[in-house]
DNA sequence: CATGAATGAGACTTCATTCAT
DNA sequence: TATGAATGAAGTCTCATTCAT
């Protein structure tokens, strides 16, 4: 804390940051301190006073920082080449894989991004339309391909949009760590476009 | 002294449950005070505490009644007839129907289920493994009766046993209502047994 | 403590008046904590918010038990015989002497009844609306009795009630215990009263 | 290093108490902080200990000022021509003037001299006495040129002194605004010394 | 059994003061 | 001389838990 001096400026604000994510992630929003924050931030109370103006804008910022990483995460993982379901996987990763950065699935990261979480309802709502709109693209992309025929379940590319979301998101609450959830999430898409397929005669379903 | 034995001895207890569950659900188990619980439930404060050691005794009651609630619920759908599907969705609901139980998604129930929960970790390892149990039998039977063959995908039942968890669990997260929750879970249960039915050249798949 | 059990109802109430006023004439408002109002008072800090919503509301307690011990005194003193120099001073002490009641003047005795103290300024106008309409109307009835004539000097009875008050309170302001307080009290009506007399030729005046 | 100099030495020191005293009169001693009167006098808050060593000796300079300018505009009003009535007035509104100076009554003006100010009591105690002793001769005068008789009420000269400066006290605290305190010091001022006159059948008193 | 007044640890936030640059 | 980031003591208020009645 002494050392960096004026080293990089916002250091600090990083540094609590950082606590206020990992504490976040551990014990939840409620039972972490700001008391806790500082502590595991290396600083004074006090301090984490000049960056934020109270609890609720660490939490804030958090979230606007997970919203932009997740953004980028989504747009990268959208340029890569592969079978549609192999693109799916690395989009829906990309959003969700955040749960499981810090090695294994925190137990209290799920709140960090309930959409229904009054302090940044806001900002979770737009990031939830922009990425809806993604997967809607690329399966209607997919549609036109001839690689998925949703409709034949009844189902729009909206649908299955959201069915993915769901899928995706319910699978992060039961995995305990990275590989796991990334193998589930495989398996789930595979079988949710195996079931969705143009023509489920072909590919996997027929393995021929 | 004189109001005890009007009504059945642990009346009390149950309306502090009552009261809990409805507290809980709507605004969260650490927004909301003993004081409010002994308010709803009308009785006074001290009393809580004749019927529970501490606060979190109360979320663990409140635990194993929602347990013993599911497991029963679990049972009743079980025997129900219909097609794989009906019957997977009918035990999906079963277990994580009673989110919606008071009309619409309560922005807590979540919470009281959540598998993480340290008050009741135990609890619902124990509850989740009888159910996961539950949904391997009847998965075993289809595979059996040749209506469904996980394991051409790689999948064991367990596999899609959690799959069909999974998306149980998300599809809670994003639906508002009964009835949204209720049409997602169908069109999922559906897409994810066309995924893995025998041959998907067969039923729902080819619509013959 | 202890010894008074369920004693008297609100005698923590009581208690807790009784040491927000001695701290807060002595301190002042400000400088007074509820910590140091909750060990004057010799219960937890809790117990005040028992009986107090918060800092602000145990001000505006005490500053309504002062209003009304205000109107009883002056009810009382109203009702008193004497000349109208012995009746003003009596009407007037009954409203400021309260700053001496400890003993001597409180530093900070003048704070709790300042009319523009944004936490009860509606409770002090309304006291000190009703306070000027009492000694108008005395001062009118010594007008029609012969006694004064402040429209010599072009005074209605508004003006010289509104100058007995700003004397009595700059006095307030400069004593430092009750029996200078009731002297210098004195000499001042009486100066204005002779200064306003019907006709300054008669009675203190000429001495006659 | 590089601004130093520009401006007269010192004129950092006088544009901090410049702000103090603005910040002060509206909004009391406590709730104005540091770094509010760093902010008004546009410098940075480690500026402000450079030239104060503490925020309790801005405020005693305030008053060394204050008084300092007090007996200043004192000397002046003492010099005027005019009735005993006049000058009693101008030496007063000399002293007690300065609440007004923003316009309007300041809400927090008072507390600045506050003689029973822990702060500043002997600053104020002393500059007290000089003006009592002012008034004093002025009133010594007076009764020598026969125009005032204070002993026929039974009071010294000083008496009479502490009574303008209690009459001139409570005004200020009443009144809101400049024209309407000049209005009612007069006024009182007018009444005392009718009171206090000679012979009170002379002068105002008759009128004749 | 039932009550609710009482407790006190602990939460969030402010702000006078210091100090490395 | 000037800066402003950093500090931490202190303040207001909440609430799980206890206990005398």
């Amino acid at each position: 804390m002494s050392t960096q001096g004026r080293g990089a400026p916002g250091a600090k604000r990083i540094a609590i940051l950082d606590a206020a994510i990992r504490l976040f992630s551990q014990y939840g929003y409620r039972r972490t301190s700001i008391d806790d924050i500082a502590r595991e931030a290396e600083v004074a109370k006090g301090t984490v006073y000049l960056s934020f103006k109270s609890k609720e804008e660490i939490f804030r910022a958090l979230a606007e920082t997970l919203c932009e990483r997740v953004d980028s995460n989504v747009a990268d993982a959208r340029a890569l080449d592969g079978s549609i379901a192999e693109r799916l996987v690395a989009v829906l990763e990309a959003k969700f894989g955040f749960f499981f950065e810090t090695g294994h699935r925190s137990a209290h990261a799920a709140e960090l991004m309930d959409s229904k979480n009054r302090l940044c309802a806001d900002l979770f709502a737009n990031s939830g339309r922009r990425y809806l709109k993604v997967l809607r693209e690329m399966i209607d992309a997919a549609i036109h391909a001839g690689e998925l025929e949703p409709s034949r379940m009844d189902l729009s590319s909206s649908d299955m949009a959201a069915m993915l979301i769901s899928a995706a998101h319910g699978i992060a609450s039961s995995a305990t760590n990275k590989a796991m959830y990334h193998r589930r999430l495989r398996e789930i898409v595979r079988v949710i476009v195996a079931g969705l397929a143009a023509n489920s005669v072909s590919s996997a379903a027929r393995g021929a």
